[in-house]
RNA sequence: GGGCGAUUAGCUCAGUUGGUAGAGCAACCCCUUUACACGGGGAAGGUCACAGGUUCGAGUCCUGUAUCGCCCACCA
């Protein structure tokens, strides 16, 4: 029996030179494991942002995907694990700007785009190297030959490829729409990034000549020229719709126009609304329906324009109350109601108020219909007419895409019926920039610049999540036909949390199923998030945080992983509790001294078949448990057996007891490899010391095939 | 406003096709027994949110109620 057994299990001991052992087998790499392999299976690991460190949550994500991908490398399969980080432009270059504010005091204005674009990628590279070093902390198996980043070269002309082929296909334009406007941070947001916060605020009803109309914003009505109203609200059944009316109104006389729509709801206030189509999303549907005017009233400040006559130039907080003074003077405030509470639209990155504007914008038409060339996705035939909305639900419908929980599913087809086009351009300096030259009233779109002069590039940069969308694909070597393309798309599976199912899978869908007539993933389980031991969520406010290499400084990495996944169902959110780590601490330690024992017993006797046949049918019930994806009951049945059964009874029964032998070992052996996706270094280790084993533990076959 | 989910032992949660309630942690008692005190043994703890229904039988299926949580949303 090895020296190192008379120790208990010390886990920061071991850890780094095991990850250095497997690393530098090579096996991380699918072309290098041994044995003939055909099936293959395949992950992508989601991108951490590149602004920060690894927090629980990507401790638990990458503990439940490398828990897979292990069982699966051991089932012999063909495995690959792709890491990456995501350049996350926002939220990058928030981060890099605040520094700079603070430190420099300087805006990126005055530094200029060049300069602002090279600190922000000094920045990723320095959070992107601590990032990686802490992925291998938690033993991720992952392939570091075929690391991505979304910025890197190839992911660019990914990126660009994919651009240039959208816009080819007509499906991405640059229109006038309204888009949700952060007048703090000077970009337009998605709408995903919106969050909505209650606000109390005060409710106005004014006289709109014969009519009563409510607000909540005042600042916003110099424009209102159109008065809408349901076309069966008996109460105006007398006005017609396109009648012109003149009233009085804040600055004057004007000449109203009387439209009739149903999306006016009779039960709401007066029934009667006056519109501002161009910062409001809902009179924006209204006025294009009709063809009307939309006249802009506040600038990208926040600022009232010429339109508001004596006001302009004001904002719009100080301009709010010296309005309705002015309404009121005039005799045109009906009621004013204080007590009123509403959801204000805020930026998740700023906290500024979005102020919706009509700007020029580039999207994505997601209802428009286009001829895919080829597809493999069922329900949608190659060569037919289709659109990026039906591809995304035929995907999931018909099964390609297994997304087995069905609250997600309902999720995720509600989501899908109430998309509108997706704004992708955004007016920040670091990210993918548009691929589009102007030059008076030419317009160039192409991966590379044009020929000639005075050509001038789009300002704008995509949305990160529009890179994020092609990750399964751009990482595999797309646009180019590569091998690995072949041999590992659609990836196997997918597991993120359901904060970003819409936000990132649903675009992988769509931008997988366009490019290349495929699904980018097999099957996903959606996960939840690791909250506080409290059920709050981990927030820097909050201070509430747990650094996981401070727990795997504590308890190690196989503890960790054990505290994460045992109890958790894949989909529900976890409640972090270091009790928990602890206890799988001790645990290992178990393992240890059971691995003690039985390696200072003889190999004698023959294997005890009730035994074998006991532990047989745990390992085929844990192998039904990893297939569908329930790892926290495999792991749970695997301690159960091991602490309470094998430990307890077996090894107490067996003492003095030479026939045993054969069997503990037997059981121990086996053991280990079951063990092995779940506490990959503990079981390693004492592999190391297993008589006669002749290959790293991670590629040993699974008992039950 | 729309959608989704949760409610089981003090705490965190399991409970796979309906068949007499489970785990970990905590709390209690005992034991330095030769793999392990990072241990061992023992005992305790639950009208499975509530009200109906289906069934021979319901934590599990159906309907409703309550409370909590999450996501989405253009209510003037």
């Amino acid at each position: 029996m090895p020296e190192k057994f008379t120790k208990p299990y010390n886990p920061v001991e071991v850890e780094g030179a095991i990850y250095k052992k497997w690393e530098d087998s090579g096996y991380f790499n699918p072309d290098k494991l041994p044995g003939e392999r055909t099936e293959s299976f395949s992950i992508v690991l989601p991108p951490p942002n590149v602004t920060g460190s690894l927090h629980l949550g990507h401790a638990y994500e990458d503990t439940l995907q490398d828990i897979v991908i292990r069982f699966q490398r051991m089932r012999g399969k063909k495995v690959l694990w792709l890491p990456g980080t995501d350049s996350a432009a926002i939220a990058t270059q928030a981060r890099v700007e605040k520094n700079i504010q603070k430190e420099e005091k300087k805006t990126r204005h005055d530094l200029g785009r060049e300069e602002l674009v090279k600190r922000v990628h000094e920045f990723a590279k320095s959070s992107e190297t601590t990032i990686l070093s802490q992925v291998r902390k938690m033993g991720a198996s992952l392939d570091w030959s075929r690391y991505a980043y979304t910025l890197d070269e190839k992911r660019n002309l990914a990126v660009l490829t994919a651009f240039k082929r959208m816009y080819d296909a007509g499906l991405i334009y640059r229109g006038h729409r309204i888009v949700n406007w952060d007048p703090k941070g000077q970009t337009t947001i998605s709408d995903d990034e919106v969050m909505y916060e209650e606000e109390k605020g005060t409710f106005y009803y004014f006289q709109y000549g014969p009519f009563v109309i409510g607000t909540s914003r005042p600042e916003t009505k110099f424009g209102d020229k159109y008065v809408v109203m349901h076309p069966d609200d008996s109460r105006y059944k007398d006005y017609t719709h396109g009648q012109k009316i003149e009233l009085e109104w804040i600055n004057g006389p004007i000449t109203a126009t009387v439209i009739k729509d149903t999306a006016s709801d009779p039960e709401m206030g007066s029934g009667a609304m006056t519109i501002t189509p161009w910062h409001s999303m809902a009179d924006f549907e209204i006025a294009e329906r009709h063809g009307l005017d939309k006249e802009q009233v506040i600038d990208r400040y926040g600022k009232l324009l010429p339109i508001a006559g004596e006001f302009a130039g004001m904002k719009i907080s100080e301009a709010r109350e010296k309005i309705v003074e002015k309404l009121r003077q005039k005799g045109l405030v009906v009621k004013v109601d204080d007590a009123y509470t509403h959801n204000i639209a805020t930026s998740e990155r700023t906290g500024a108020t979005i102020e919706p504007q009509v700007m020029e914008q580039w999207f994505i038409a997601v209802n428009k219909s286009f001829v895919i060339p080829h597809s493999e996705i069922p329900g949608i035939t190659s060569g037919s007419e289709t659109t990026l909305k039906d591809i995304m639900r035929a995907a999931v419908e018909s099964g390609a895409v297994d997304m087995p929980q069905e609250g997600f599913r309902k999720t995720y087809f509600h989501w899908i019926e109430n998309l509108y086009d997706w704004c992708i351009s955004r007016q920040i300096w670091f990210g993918h920039r548009i691929p589009v030259w102007y030059r008076e009233q030419e317009v160039y779109c192409g991966v590379t610049p044009p020929e000639g002069d005075g050509w001038e590039q789009d300002p704008d940069v995509l949305d990160t999540w529009f890179s994020s969308a092609l990750w399964t694909f751009s990482t595999l070597g797309w646009p180019e036909d590569t091998k690995d393309l072949e041999t590992f798309h659609p990836t196997s599976f997918m597991s993120p949390a359901y904060e970003i199912l819409q936000l990132w899978v649903s675009r992988m869908i769509l931008m997988s199923g366009f490019h290349l007539g495929q699904v980018p993933f097999k099957k996903v389980m959606i996960h939840g998030l690791v909250r506080a031991k409290d059920g709050r969520k981990f927030s820097k406010s909050l201070n509430n945080g747990v650094d996981p290499l401070e727990m795997i400084e504590k308890y190690g990495a196989d503890a960790l992983r054990m505290g994460l996944i045992v109890g958790a169902v894949i989909g529900s959110d976890i409640r972090f509790d270091e009790q928990k780590v602890k206890a799988y601490k001790l645990f290992a330690n178990k393992v240890w001294n059971i691995a003690r024992f039985v390696l200072s017993q003889e190999r004698t006797g023959d294997i005890k078949t009730e035994l074998k046949e006991e532990f047989d049918a745990l390992a085929k019930e844990v192998t039904a448990d990893m297939e569908n994806y329930r790892v926290y009951m495999a792991a749970e049945k695997l301690y159960h057996y091991l602490w309470g059964r094998f430990a307890a009874e077996i090894l107490e029964e067996s003492k003095g007891k030479p026939e045993y032998g054969k069997t503990l070992y037997y059981i121990l052996e086996n053991s280990l490899k079951l063990l092995h996706p779940f506490m990959p270094f503990i079981t390693e280790e004492i592999w190391n010391s297993m008589p006669g084993k002749k290959e790293l533990l991670m590629v040993e076959e699974w008992p039950i095939k």
